[in-house]
RNA sequence: GCUUCAGUAGCUCAGUAGGAAGAGCGUCAGUCUCAUAAUCUGAAGGUCGAGAGUUCGAACCUCCCCUGGAGCACCA
């Protein structure tokens, strides 16, 4: 067995941001796919400030759904049909650089001891107690109905079926473990109206402190099922004739990614985490420093459908357990496919992947971010797709491409620029009001460009930051269609290009976040060295050293055309 | 059934302390040649879903409809 050591740096902040755990009964979506990438954007944004952070993303493995599918896949043990399955979230996220640094599973033997010990907790505090829980089941469908979807049997008196399944339904009731979430509505709507950005966006923070103000009887939750009738769960300690509730298992992930229950309430110094990397034998380990601070920095990214789990349940549990709370729950909408809801039946569940092969991952990420709005769902429509390549073609592509003609000279332009260089940028036009304005304009929209990064960045905004981007690109090629550097005389000239590969150097390396491999591709073309890549050097002439071999022949931009596909 | 989000130029959208409508793409015209038939500029194009109200004045506030989408009601 190898063990690898994951060496962190002591970075003056540390923070947590996590995604849902994904239920692998399914494949990987674009709705996965997105949630993901609100969190890697964020999380390299951090990394690229040279602050700590930690990004935990996993599969939720246990429950009926993958209990009874594994039978009908004829698996003997659903943990190796979960093996097989939580792959593909993997293979998903490798595919689109997601860069966390936890994947977390709730087959994790660390996982499960934290359950284990969130459920003591709760139970230790006298927020758990036995009850019967009364309801419509369905022998057949091995699981409970709500009253709404059940009607009786035309066919046989005294009888009632299930609307989904037509399968008959009978009214019994089953002995489980309950949670006193009713005592928790006065303290949940406290928290939330305290903390004003605890649930983001605000539409969704007051959809949900209406629902709590509505609700006059918060019920009780049952936290466990018979282990006659789920049997792929976590057993409730000290009593194995239970299982504990889906919900209550998966939730706790986020606690047991970074170090678990203890080390947060013994304000541990450090903590290691061990865990098996996604897909491969080899352990890891992950160094959480102040797991307790880190924990409250934790922002839970969530779609709007498991919004209740999140904002309602598992505060509760973490109060019950005497547990500090996150620091924010960002709850986003979902994709549609030409305005109409994915789903099998309708065939019109878009393929992340399959976009990615042939547009490119990045340019998938750029198009989700770019038509992000965490209120509304956003459609996906794979012309629309083909559109935003185009124009990053044309208009960044193509400012590259411009300025590495065999006419320039990036490397001489760099050189007498920059800020080891011997000119002035402003001083090269004195004579010529309207293009030395509009250099100082455009360094002045370059320089708060950072600014603007780590404002839209912080606020899930991520299409309010590109069309800032695309204001900037938009500006260098009006810079350089103005100033003509074609007609100049080699010093005007070379200052030119040089403001505009500088928006284009400067750029990019701010948009590794957005476009992690395509970024680099960029970078490689206009000769950044490697090292140069960070955030110490998006000042304008921070970099005197690139541009080397910029305007050889034969090089080419990493963003050529290609036809938009005819969908089948 | 309950809840909620949208509806602004052909398309996608911006427009919060109410002052008299914008961006990108597309279309048309011009322009440039440095550049991946790539740029830049201009123009045309809008009853701001319909109606009523408040106001000197409303896309922006209130009411009432219409249209479209989504979430929820022990699967996750």
């Amino acid at each position: 067995m190898q063990y690898r050591t994951a060496i962190h740096r002591l970075y003056s902040k540390a923070s947590h941001i996590t995604t849902p755990i994904f239920y692998p009964n399914a494949k990987p979506h674009i709705g996965h796919l997105y949630s993901s990438l609100l969190c890697d954007v964020h999380h390299r944004w951090q990394l690229l400030k040279e602050n700590q952070s930690f990004f935990t993303t996993g599969t939720d493995e246990h429950g009926l759904k993958i209990q009874l599918a594994s039978e009908s896949n004829g698996f003997d043990q659903p943990k190796k049909f979960v093996d097989k399955l939580y792959m593909d979230f993997v293979h998903l996220d490798k595919i689109f650089d997601i860069n966390y640094t936890r994947f977390i599973r709730t087959t994790d033997p660390d996982h499960i001891e934290n359950v284990k010990e969130l459920w003591q907790l709760c139970l230790k505090n006298g927020f758990i107690y036995k009850g019967e829980h009364k309801g419509w089941y369905s022998i057949s469908d091995e699981t409970f109905y709500p009253e709404s979807k059940v009607v009786k049997d035309p066919s046989h008196d005294g009888k009632y079926l299930n609307t989904e399944s037509n399968n008959e339904v009978i009214y019994q009731s089953e002995t489980n473990y309950f949670f006193r979430l009713s005592l928790f509505r006065e303290r949940l709507i406290s928290h939330i109206k305290q903390h004003p950005h605890f649930i983001f966006p605000v539409t969704k923070r007051e959809q949900i402190l209406q629902e709590l103000e509505t609700t006059e009887n918060l019920l009780d939750l049952s936290i466990s099922r018979p282990s006659t009738r789920l049997k792929w769960g976590i057993s409730t300690p000290n009593d194995p004739s239970q299982k504990v509730y889906v919900w209550f298992d998966a939730l706790c992930n986020y606690l047991s990614s970074i170090g678990g229950i203890s080390s947060i309430l013994n304000n541990t110094a450090e903590v290691v985490s061990k865990h098996y990397n996604a897909g491969s034998n080899v352990e890891m380990q992950l160094t959480i420093p102040h797991p307790k601070e880190v924990w409250q920095t934790t922002i839970h990214v969530i779609g709007k459908d498991i919004a209740k789990f999140h904002t309602i349940y598992w505060p509760s549990f973490l109060l019950a357990a005497g547990l500090p709370l996150p620091k924010q729950v960002v709850i986003h909408g979902h994709w549609l496919c030409n305005g109409v809801k994915m789903s099998k039946s309708l065939g019109n569940v878009v393929d992340p992947v399959d976009m990615a092969s042939y547009y490119g991952s990045d340019i998938v990420r750029w198009f989700l971010l770019e038509n992000s709005k965490l209120e509304e769902d956003g459609d996906f429509q794979e012309q629309r797709l083909s559109e935003t390549r185009e124009l990053l073609v044309s208009k960044w592509g193509n400012l590259v491409n411009r300025c590495c003609g065999s006419k320039f000279d990036v490397e001489r332009a760099v050189t007498k620029f920059s800020n080891k260089g011997h000119l002035q940028l402003q001083e090269v036009f004195q004579n010529e009001p309207e293009i030395s304005q509009q250099i100082k304009s455009h360094i002045k929209l370059l320089n708060e460009t950072k600014d603007v990064f780590e404002e839209k960045i912080t606020l899930f905004q991520y299409s309010q930051l590109l069309k800032h981007v695309w204001g900037i690109i938009n500006d260098a090629n009006t810079l350089v269609q103005n100033g003509k550097p074609w007609e100049r005389e080699v010093d005007q000239q070379d200052a030119i290009i040089f403001l505009s590969m500088e928006t284009s150097r400067i750029l990019t390396i701010l948009c590794q976040p957005i476009m992690p491999a395509l970024s680099q591709s960029l970078l490689d073309r206009i000769d950044v060295l490697e090292e140069r890549r960070t955030i110490t050097f998006i000042e304008l002439g921070s970099d005197e050293a690139y541009g080397k071999y910029s305007n050889k022949r034969g090089r080419e931009v990493p963003l050529k055309r290609i036809p938009y596909r005819l969908s089948e």
